[in-house]
RNA sequence: UGGGCUAUCGCCAAAUGGUAAGGCAACGGACUCUGACUCCGUCAUUUCAAGGUUCGAAUCCUUGUAGCCCAGCCA
């Protein structure tokens, strides 16, 4: 109630007024997904969008198959639809529906416009309807059969609808204007002929209706009051309303338009995604680089980031591309005092205490969220030897680097302090082993404030390290070149996009369950891929990592 | 070139004729058992451009400019 001040976006604003003129009583919106493929992240603003403004306004949401074209359809997208809708939280109660279960009605109602006068059953094959539709610039012509009686027409669609005529041999048309300047009034198609099995109705129908005759009708059935949908259905809006007023609802349905959510940095076209699945460059529909809310999921993210995402990405009518770092914000957002953190090397150097006693080990009670006491503590093993970060120790550091490098007290974090006494490079000039001496009175928790170090750096005990096949991703493409070259090759190098690598991870990693989510590492965050039983399971996701790295001061 | 829509910071986005919110990013600084987090500070005399109306314009008018969408028996 204190929201008074908060500015409404522009559906807000005109859900108010419709509710102030008492246009509806409540509201009801609705997610209207094809079963055509998977869902992503643009979907969850419309899934989100939608089921927000019903919880608001203590409306209703429907989650409703727009299923009106048997030849792209598939029960499969039914499945991973609806968890992933259900994923995101939002919930249409028993409030799931098919279009295609309201055929008859559609039937029924074409029959109407029909008698009405405005609708003919055309015989123009597509290519001459599109002549006769003229173009952007030019009026279309009338169609010779647009005439028919009412008698006529009536007997031909129902013709249509046994099954007489063959695919594309004929179609119902609403009667409009072939002068429109808008080219959807333009005498548009709304039942065409398919012989062919619906996923839902199976042969029960040879006509299936058009998208736009039978979106109104669906919306005005279920009672939905605000049909949400995007930018490229604003020319369709007139067509829309002529359908809802012709067939004479009482309070219609109303469509509103929106900007669809893009994203930098990421692929989304379908065309794209389809061939970086087929040249085995992804793994498919679900892989972490990709923005499906399957790939999204198993990439670690949360509901509740993308949630966070959507509200913080707002809503208007302008093109535009977000930010990915607006989505990393997010998740780093709500999995911050949500997720333990741990500790996991990813690219190893050996450290060796040399002062620390031969076949020691202790145990460290380390918290598994400095900031959530509430995530307990674990036990991690410390010992002589160790793995740190290659990129944690430097052989002659520049200014201003805090970690290690000769003669220099760091942090082992909570563990000791230790100073690095010598190294040793192998025959390629690469450091292969640090030497350092470590403090016992400077134990982690034993208060100790003789002297402070700069730097703090993570490490896993050598011996009971778990060796893990990390996947290192990369973005999966420049924001600048585009994902494919004008000649259609591959705008990237494959290999850049994933990377297997050994890494080494506190013991305690070894059981799936500790690692079912996000952990970080460092700025960056690794989780373990939803489909754990694979071989290569953990993932590792460095999407921080410009941030964290070291920056030489200029 | 017909019609529809859009234009406010690097990226989103408020402001509804009363003197440009907020978030992300970036950059300073403080703090720090990870250079993170947190905290503090900086970041649009100006809203695509040019004119006009007005005491007052991002908001109204005019003329331009740029971008997106539409010629499926797809959705």
């Amino acid at each position: 109630m204190e929201k008074e001040t908060v500015s409404r976006n522009f559906i807000e604003q005109i859900i108010d007024q419709d509710l102030a003129e008492g246009k509806y009583e409540t509201i009801c919106t609705r997610f209207p997904p094809e079963p055509n493929g998977y869902l992503h992240i643009g979907h969850a603003k419309s899934i989100l969008l939608n089921y927000g403004l019903a919880q608001q306004y203590h409306g209703k949401f429907n989650l409703r198959f727009d299923d009106t074209n048997p030849t792209k359809e598939k029960e499969e997208f039914v499945d991973s639809i609806k968890a992933d809708v259900a994923w995101l939280g939002a919930d249409w109660e028993d409030r799931l529906y098919f279009a295609s279960d309201y055929f008859q009605q559609m039937y029924e109602a074409a029959v109407k416009l029909i008698k009405k006068g405005k609708a003919f059953v055309c015989q123009l094959t597509a290519e001459e309807m599109r002549e006769y539709r003229g173009t952007l610039t030019e009026p279309g012509k009338n169609s010779p059969y647009r005439d028919r009686s009412v008698e006529e027409n009536l007997r031909l669609f129902e013709e249509m609808k046994e099954g007489k005529y063959a695919d594309g041999s004929m179609v119902l048309r609403a009667k409009i204007d072939m002068a429109s300047p808008n080219i959807n009034m333009r005498d548009p198609v709304i039942y065409r002929v398919a012989h062919m099995s619906h996923h839902n109705t199976g042969d029960a129908w040879c006509i299936y209706p058009m998208y736009d005759f039978a979106h109104p009708i669906e919306d005005a059935i279920e009672g939905v009051t605000h049909s949400i949908c995007t930018l490229e259905f604003e020319d369709h809006r007139p067509l829309y309303d002529w359908v809802v007023r012709e067939l004479e609802y009482e309070k219609p349905p109303k469509q509103i338009e929106f900007a669809k959510l893009y994203l930098t940095n990421v692929v989304t076209g379908k065309r794209y995604i389809k061939k970086l699945v087929e040249e085995g460059i992804v793994d498919g529909w679900d892989d972490p680089r990709l923005v499906s809310i399957a790939a999204l999921r198993r990439r670690g993210f949360t509901p509740e980031s993308i949630r966070m995402f959507v509200e913080l990405c707002g809503v208007s009518k302008a093109n535009s591309s977000v930010d990915y770092a607006m989505l990393e914000y997010c998740i780093r957002e709500d999995l911050k005092l949500k997720r333990p953190r741990v500790m996991a090397v990813l690219d190893p150097v050996k450290l060796v205490i040399d002062n620390y006693p031969e076949g020691q080990v202790e145990y460290f009670d380390v918290p598994n969220n400095m900031e959530n006491e509430e995530l307990g503590v674990r036990k991690v093993p410390f010992a002589r030897e160790l793995y740190i970060e290659r990129e944690d120790f430097m052989e002659e550091p520049p200014k201003k680097y805090f970690r290690l490098f000769p003669g220099n007290e760091v942090r082992l974090m909570n563990a000791y302090f230790v100073k690095c006494e010598s190294f040793v490079k192998n025959e390629k000039g690469e450091v292969t082993e640090v030497h350092c001496t470590y403090d016992p009175q400077t134990r982690s928790g034993s208060g100790f404030t003789g002297r402070k170090v700069k730097g703090t750096i993570h490490w896993v005990a050598a011996e009971t390290a778990v060796k893990a096949q990390v996947r290192l991703y990369e973005n999966i493409i420049d924001e600048e070149k585009g994902v494919y070259n004008e000649d259609g090759s591959l705008n990237l190098n494959p290999d850049s996009l994933k990377v297997l690598k050994e890494c080494y991870l506190e013991p305690s990693l070894d059981k799936a369950e500790a690692y079912d989510s996000f952990q970080f590492v460092r700025n960056g965050y690794f989780c373990v891929d939803a489909r754990d039983s694979r071989e290569d399971a953990l993932v590792f996701n460095r999407i921080v990592s410009l941030k964290s790295s070291f920056k030489l001061p200029k």
